[in-house]
DNA sequence: TTGTAAGCGTTATCAG
DNA sequence: CTGATAACGCTTACAA
């Protein structure tokens, strides 16, 4: 049905070894015959079966991405970073969501579809706590993770607990004193950054002895209509925040429509920072800390293929990566009324 | 190094043969021999070797997603849909971005890579005009498509005609008379839904004899700053229009905010309308002709499914299959002032 | 219902 | 530098 590596070589006149070993660019093949191999092989248009190679070699040239959501800014950025990095490598890429529930239907363990089928995992995001994630890690096959840390493995990130002070520094060097903070969940089911972005809020809060009401903590769910109900909540309570820290700008956005349906402004009656710089923040006026999610991906990436071809990846303890963030500031935030 | 068929077989006292019968489902196996196969594996925490079993039976259980963006909005979405799809179905999803250039890189032409590598492709919106299109489409294999028509391949779109009519007879009906529209680009390199977009606002203007003044179209290229720069085009001409239909919601937020820095208010100055119901759109006041994407992309899914399992395809002629869309007003359209 | 054995198309070892 | 050839782990007629 398809043309064989066996053709190239009686059509070459040489062996297949031969042909195998000039085709992948291996030394110890004369230049001439190299030359002469890949003619016939485009000749003949002959494409390498990727089968028969995995077995006879033990690679797959694939990796997987494991993530919580696709379609997410966050992780369809990311996504779209490691994809540029693999496409280049000639590495295929696929692509595995674990998110609670598709469809209504219970999610598939991610690890049993892992083994023997990729040389690589690229995981954005999972929670530390996620059920998932220890016996994706216990494979021992090259990994690399965004937005978290894990032992022995490459992880990138930004330097969330920094990115939370500079953003709720911001706020208070414009005067608010009585600060919330817009996180995602509970603190049993928290993305590392998460717990990171909340250990800054509360250390610049500790810092200048703001108050600490229990009641300027909601949570959003890092959805915009997460946001929007937090700003709700909090705008119903006898002594509203006049600034609010929303971990993410989607849910900042959230938080802003939820000001703006209260008659209220952003920016003048209460002030709301993000984390993110979402292609919809400018026109939203979010002021924001920038991070750059793209080439989270891409440097994930990049650690990744390290490891795959690294002679015996010399995995130091813990690796971490870690890229700058910028505060970006716009019209929603502003000097405390 | 790993644990093969013939661990499995050796310790569940019977032939490999059997054992590929029992765990793969299929008939002609004694249900005891079955169960006992099936514990004896689960003991042994085998799996199978996708290398192996794709070299024998020819098939990959595999499709890829082709697709010239991956983070923008309509693209995520609709992988997402597919990807449930085929999570659901055990079959492995590879993800490749065609989009123009890769971090600088020439774009890598994806036939080759699909060739013995997959039994499946779901191509994302490509242009008809797409060099890689015809190749791909020449490989004959399963394929469906979202968001543009060939021949004999599965099509899932919406009624792109039908919804620009209706987005722009709502701009007539409030009383607009001049009407632009914020196109992607120039009609050499159009996606399919692009140019039934045009047709169906082209249709309606003819129909009400409305002005058709080639100054009234400007290209987006589907972005936010197109979107931007496409209206401020629009009012720095000498007679610009009261109502713009803009071919998708990111164009129209980008028009949105020309307006405002303008000092214009759409909906009361100038009207906007867009096509998709992105999440942000609500957060405008954008109105809008909404469309299931995700949808697109799990029914598409389906598909293709279908296709690569069916016995032997009957795929008649052109398979066109039509999701609905919906008007949805908000504040950024009203009538002529 | 189950077993035997011939592939599937490469890679890699070992000679030459 | 090149050629035989034995794996690689599974599927699938074909037999039994």
């Amino acid at each position: 049905m398809g043309i064989t590596i066996k053709d190239v070589a009686s059509a070459a006149g040489v062996s297949t070894a031969t042909v195998s070993r000039a085709l992948r660019g291996l030394p110890n093949v004369e230049e001439a015959t190299r030359e002469r191999v890949k003619e016939v092989a485009s000749g003949l248009d002959y494409v390498i079966s990727p089968s028969a190679s995995r077995l006879a070699s033990g690679r797959t040239g694939s990796i997987a991405v494991i993530t919580p959501y696709i379609s997410r800014w966050f992780f369809s950025e990311v996504i779209a970073g490691a994809e540029s990095v693999m496409q280049q490598a000639g590495i295929d890429l696929l692509l595995m969501n674990v998110g609670n529930y598709q469809n209504g239907h219970a999610r598939i363990p991610p690890t049993p579809r892992l083994r023997r089928r990729v040389d690589g995992i690229l995981i954005v995001s999972l929670p530390p706590q996620d059920p998932d994630l220890e016996p994706i890690l216990s494979l021992e096959m090259p990994t690399a993770m965004i937005g978290g840390v894990a032992p022995g493995v490459d992880c990138v990130a930004i330097d969330d607990l920094a990115a939370a002070r500079t953003a709720t520094e911001h706020l208070y060097f414009l005067g608010h004193r009585r600060i919330a903070v817009l996180s995602g969940g509970p603190s049993e089911a928290r993305f590392t950054a998460e717990s990171q972005r909340e250990r800054g809020f509360r250390s610049v809060i500790a810092e200048h002895s703001l108050v600490e009401d229990p009641m300027l903590e909601v949570f959003g769910h890092f959805t915009m209509e997460g946001g929007e109900h937090g700003m709700d909540a909090l705008l119903g309570r006898p002594n509203p925040p006049t600034a609010v820290f929303a971990m993410s700008d989607e849910m900042a956005f959230g938080a802003i429509r939820s000001l703006r349906n209260h008659g209220l402004e952003p920016g003048r009656d209460v002030s709301i920072i993000g984390i993110d710089n979402h292609p919809m923040s400018s026109y939203m006026g979010l002021t924001t800390v920038s991070q750059p999610v793209t080439e989270l991906g891409v440097k994930a990436g990049e650690l990744l293929l390290r490891q795959m071809q690294g002679p015996i990846a010399p995995i130091s303890a813990d690796r971490l990566t870690e890229l700058p963030t910028e505060l970006i500031v716009r019209t929603s935030t502003g000097p405390k009324a």
